[in-house]
RNA sequence: GGAGAGAUGACCGAGCGGCUGAAGGUGCACGCCUGGAAAGCGUGUGUACGGGCAACUGUACCGAGGGUUCAAAUCCCUCUCUCUCCGCCA
């Protein structure tokens, strides 16, 4: 969410960002509750300030062993007010909070201006698009052909949107994720967490996936609990509460998790492979930054994503999202393109995401140095990689014109086979 | 699933109706001491919101939410979480 005191005192800048986005909120309806909501409280504290400077009183007059019943009694009328005022309060506190909380990030002035993701900026690319003499093949016919995905059976036993990976499928998924796992924690410092899959409904407002987007997820019945769609809701939420050492930041973290969304309003769309599923595997990376280089921290977090494509030898190009396509919670975010040969064209692999402090008010996480008052960190965190996009690319990019299938250098080790044939 | 114990500041831990925002300790910061360090000594050290240019000041906060009371960390109720024992179990 974004910081009160910053909508109060610079309602343009806000009204101008949301503009940006595309979004309609109420800023006005906010600023008038925000007003009152200040009246009151004066109001109520002198109220309160009164009760307990005379209660005091009370208290020394009864020790002393004299009479206070004219007091209890006007205390007990200006008790009666408290409660009146208090509740008040509360539910302008509650108006403006489920405002606030719809309320989506500001974009960061580096984006470029536009309603969709046709104003994104390619800001570069890494290799060529793999070139082939031949028709390539989708990856879900690839997967059929060798039998190492099953979607016709993943959906007798499941439904639609689901995937049985098999025999060397299953065998390339779990050498992505090893592979990935690897290259972050001992190349690029991020300390590996395996969190759990379901989280409480705090933890989902603390990422801005609550309180809009409670038809994207999957809720477990007779519970208060959701499967999560990322792991970034369970790791970023690990320091809900919590006052972390300035000493200690950034504090990387990365983990692997399936991820489960319901894709609701994506009826038709991506409807075969391996490209839009209800649960899908992921390594995420997130990080807990200092304000001063969180920027500084989202290129460096890019480029570690970045670095499996480029290990696994899989064309891609990276792209700024623009202020109508950027996510509710993120300030700035980059996307990972990888090259798919089937549909002639890039998709998206990664998402890295600065979130300043947005997410950081909302789960109330902080940090402090040896002077000063403790301050919001700044979250970001980034896919490195979506595993499953992940053997698509290296079905479709490595596939042979016999249909065989080449296993990139860097998987070798993990798979035990050079090719897939 | 059954029985019991507990949840207090960055951390440990006292308090169990008013003088407690909260003793004591640890940690941390600053100062003294030292050639330098350790030890020792001294001082300081909560968060949020409101008001004020500021010094400062008001209110709230002792797991969460309700209640009793003139007054609640302290009494009552509900919930959540943690621990111990029993049962069940991958």
């Amino acid at each position: 969410m974004l910081d009160i005191k910053f909508v109060r005192s610079n309602p343009q800048i806000v009204k101008e960002a949301l503009e940006k986005r595309g979004a309609s909120i109420n800023l006005d309806e906010f600023l008038e509750l925000d007003e009152q909501r200040r009246e009151k409280l004066a109001e109520v504290e002198n109220l309160k300030n009164r009760r307990n400077v005379v209660s005091k009183e009370i208290g020394s007059l009864k020790r002393e062993g004299k009479d206070a019943s004219d007091l209890v009694e006007e205390m007990g009328q200006v008790g009666e007010n408290i409660k009146i005022l208090d509740n008040q309060v509360r539910e302008i506190d509650e108006k403006m909070e489920s405002i606030i909380m719809a309320i989506p990030n500001i974009p960061h002035e580096s984006l470029p201006i536009g309603p969709d993701e046709s104003f994104n900026r390619v800001e570069r690319t890494w290799g060529e698009p793999t070139k082939f003499d031949f028709e390539p093949k989708a990856h879900w016919d690839l997967g059929e052909m060798h039998d190492i995905l099953d979607f016709e059976r993943a959906a007798k036993v499941t439904g639609a949107r689901f995937t049985i990976y098999k025999g060397l499928g299953a065998r390339l998924e779990r050498s992505l994720i090893s592979f990935m796992l690897d290259v972050h924690t001992t190349e690029h410092g991020y300390t590996e967490v395996l969190p759990p899959f379901m989280v409480n409904r705090q933890s989902m407002t603390g990422t801005g996936q609550l309180p809009k987007f409670e038809e994207d997820l999957f809720k477990v019945n007779n519970t208060d609990y959701f499967l999560i769609p990322t792991a970034e809701v369970p790791v970023t939420n690990i320091y809900k509460d919590e006052i972390l050492n300035e000493k200690d930041l950034p504090i990387l973290h990365c983990a692997y998790s399936p991820c489960f969304r319901a894709e609701a309003g994506a009826y038709g769309r991506d409807t075969r492979g391996l490209i839009r599923q209800h649960q899908f595997n992921k390594v995420e990376l997130v990080k807990f930054a200092h304000p001063e280089n969180s920027y500084e921290e989202l290129e460096k977090l890019t480029n570690n994503a970045e670095k499996i494509l480029q290990l696994l030898e899989l064309p891609y190009r990276v792209v700024t999202l623009a202020t109508g396509d950027i996510g509710f919670s993120a300030a700035k975010t980059y996307d990972l393109e990888v090259w798919l040969p089937n549909s002639n064209t890039y998709r998206e692999i990664s998402s890295c995401s600065n979130f300043e402090d947005f997410q950081a008010r909302r789960a109330n996480i902080r940090f402090k140095g040896d002077k000063g008052k403790p301050q919001f960190v700044h979250t970001l965190n980034g896919s490195g990689l979506a595993i499953g996009r992940t053997t698509a690319a290296i079905l479709e990019n490595y596939q042979q014109e016999d249909g065989s299938i080449k296993i990139p250098k860097v998987l070798q080790k993990y798979m035990g086979v050079e090719v897939i044939k």
